[in-house]
DNA sequence: GTGGTCTAGACCACC
DNA sequence: GTGGTCTAGACCACA
């Protein structure tokens, strides 16, 4: 996994998880990784581990069973969904809007710019 | 003017700017407030102030004659659209459609948001 | 490290690490020392320090991990070459020129001058 | 007359009286142009241009009668020569042979560039 | 009046 | 520990 540079790590760390619950890769009451596994795996300091699994654990998303490890909760899927979709409409949209009026593209453009995302994504799934 | 959270004052300071050549409020050759009395106005600290000059001469939007002041720059206007696409393709859209797909929105939805979305900001330019 | 009076400090920080990047005396990937070590060292304002880091950041010379430290960018050297032959030839050389013009000196003595210079800092290098 | 953005613009003006005097363009007790004059001509605010002139009649290079104006001081042409000189040794030229060891630069070479720089020299004077 | 540099010291997010 | 931002206040050169 590549990070981006501005967004920090452990934020980046728990959109991957989010994302991977709302795709449906991840079921309901999975364990997850460790800490130390993770940590190993994404090259990455445990404590920025540590701080993601916290960050999700305070959302919900995932719960903590002491001494065996960190699980998907039963809500996970809604609780994601919920809040994304308040991040996407008090953040992400607000800001593509406010973009789109200023630099004045059409709308038009952009839904066969979306197409040709869906495609590519399409794509990506499929080499997996 | 009022400042949000999470970006750093001085961007924001730049993207005001650059927002109000985009609209067309300013035009090129006009004298831009002296980095003091902008701090005064913005209620900032003077090197902050300077801090979003200093990008915005670094990005051709500005330039200063000393002892003078800062001008906008002839290539202003073409500046500032060239590096809001550039930030739009690279880094708005993406997320975009991203979120998009992963929320399952509905792309016709977004087109009738954004019809409200232009109508509240006519709404607001009535009120200057 | 003392600094000259007319340069600024920061400027002078900046071109200190070019030459040592210059001279090899620094390899690529390595950790150069954290701002506030700088700092201490040079005996000027941490903030100082980070205006030379920023500016040699933005010129690619050096890149950041967050919150681990500064490295030299893989790209330093060649970075540094150029950007320096860039400035010889439109500041340095044409001003060296037209100085040996009005003194009307001879450009044999420029040479064997060179020479000593070459010898005087070899002596230096000794030193060390 | 043109400045560069680097060196302060009275400086530049100090300068080019300078190098007037030394190419033997202006000859000892002369008149030069007053202030305002001066100023008008240039497009610069005359107190900059009164600055100038106070730097070079501070080393003896003009000199003031009171109603009447400026004139070349007899020594005129002695004084640049040996600021100029001084200038050159002590900055001039070690900036020249650090840039010149640093980027590894054949002297030869550079005395060629200077015989270019010469012919197309005397191809502007002829133009005037 | 203008910009530009620097210090001292604080606070924050991140790893 | 790391960088990054901001404030307050000072001083300087320049037009």
């Amino acid at each position: 996994m590549e990070f981006k540079e501005k967004k920090s790590i452990y934020i980046q760390i728990a959109e991957y998880f989010s994302d991977n619950i709302l795709k449906g890769v991840w079921q309901v009451e999975d364990k997850i990784p460790s800490v130390r596994e993770m940590a190993v795996q994404l090259e990455v300091n445990p404590n920025t581990v540590m701080r993601a699994y916290a960050l999700l654990q305070e959302r919900g998303i995932i719960y903590n069973k002491r001494g065996i490890g960190y699980f998907l909760a039963p809500e996970a899927e809604k609780e994601v969904k919920s809040m994304k979709k308040d991040e996407f409409i008090s953040s992400t949209l607000p800001e593509f809007y406010r973009m789109v009026r200023l630099l004045e593209i059409d709308f038009e453009e952009l839904k066969e710019g979306y197409r040709e995302f869906l495609e590519k994504e399409a794509g990506h799934e499929e080499k997996h």
